[in-house]
DNA sequence: GCAGTTCGGATTGTTGACAATCTACAAACC
DNA sequence: GGTTTGTAGATTGTCAACAATCCGAACTGC
């Protein structure tokens, strides 16, 4: 017998997921983690199988996370993990920096100081990063430091657009990584004068240098490949 | 018998889209036109019945359009046409402001005369439009300028966010002009200034004409509403 | 009257089966 | 030898039936 607190955990759970967004959720979380790399076929009998349910959920998460640029289907050959070329991840980075300049811009004339606070937590944390050469600690903290901008917008809207991009970069990234191409570039001065044009609350400024920051991201990217 | 070319051409349709597809633009088509107002319920059998399909593809459709953006899905309790709120628009302005100043700025430095001279002409139907007070000839039009703005950047990924939020923003209009608050705004100067600065090869100046453009937009709605 | 309950129809969620299509490999032909 | 044709297996596309859930109307008791 199943005990109580699990079970209506359980419940509590089918009640406001469906198996559709379950799976869609799994395999957001295999791409993401890079247990399934791009180019990946996704077979449906597979994770269905794996996943103890019938096609139909499946399909329905394929099509969820087409539409969120995970995967790519073609028709009668099945659907893959969506391969991002450096054509793409040039246009991503570009729309990224017009997103972070809008950030920066935005956050500059709303942040309070227990959000700036956190913010220079996240940056000493990444300042001890640097000094270890600790790549693998970075680089989630980069992510989560910039995600955190966009949250403390405030705006919504804004914020999953970002995250899309921003996805979609992480399947750049990890292509490249496969590919040989390393190098995660560390700028924690660039992150330092932001948090600070931040605190200034002078958006021009901010927006400006977050919008450098994310071009200068894909130029190092870019020099990395060659 | 069918002729030949109606069957290649019907061959080729069925070749590269999934009755999935299918669903999917054609649902499109009617919310994006009205037939489907914004908090429909639209009813899986009903839908597969119209179409002549089972609810298969049009569940998968529907996920599709929920990433979208364009319908709410509410677990056992039914599909309906996305709602946008005054708080969910004003946030959509904020985005499309940012992007469009990004629009504006790439575009100056890229448009060739060709371009511009397509520019000219759609602005000149527009003024045309406006000086007869023709609100339902300048509506498509002002949309269309736009859109081919973002188009001529020649960044895909730029267009796909700028349509979609554009998209949403359809809805927020659907909605207010059913509520009564009509008066679409005619801007045409601001228009032709836009060109201008674009003729020009002005970025900053063509990315802060549009900034402001997308942001008065905002401004005129909240005003029609009070 | 009216709040709470119960029941039946309608709708959605999920499944398994069938049809259509693709891929790979082998045989036949030039 | 290389190209084409043809088959077999695997995979996807679609469908119809079953199970679970929700909604509203009738009913009950106060």
């Amino acid at each position: 017998m199943v005990s109580l607190p699990a079970h209506s955990a359980a419940i509590e759970l089918l009640r406001s997921h469906s198996l559709t967004t379950l799976v869609q959720r799994e395999l957001e979380r295999r791409i993401l983690a890079g247990e399934l790399a791009p180019g990946d076929k996704l077979n449906e009998e597979d994770i269905a199988g794996q996943l103890n349910v019938s096609r139909g959920p499946v399909r329905e998460a394929f099509r969820a996370l087409e539409s969120a640029g995970l995967v790519r289907m073609e028709k009668n050959r099945g659907v893959f993990v969506r391969q991002v070329s450096i054509t793409e991840a040039d246009e991503i980075y570009e729309v990224r920096a017009g997103l972070d300049e809008l950030i920066g811009r935005l956050l500059a004339e709303r942040i309070r100081a227990p959000e700036l606070a956190e913010l220079r937590e996240l940056l000493r944390k990444m300042q001890q990063a640097a000094r270890a050469k600790d790549v693998e600690a970075y680089y989630p903290l980069n992510v989560r430091f910039h995600d955190r901008l966009a949250e403390l917008t405030g705006n919504g809207t804004l914020l999953s657009a970002y995250r899309r991009l921003v996805n979609e970069l992480h399947l750049y990234r990890k292509e490249t990584l496969a590919r040989g191409a390393d190098s995660f570039p560390i700028s924690t001065r660039e992150h330092a004068e932001i948090v600070d044009a931040l605190a200034r609350k002078d958006p021009d400024r901010a927006g400006k240098l977050l919008y450098e920051h994310a071009m200068e991201s894909r130029e190092r990217l870019h020099a990395a490949l060659r």
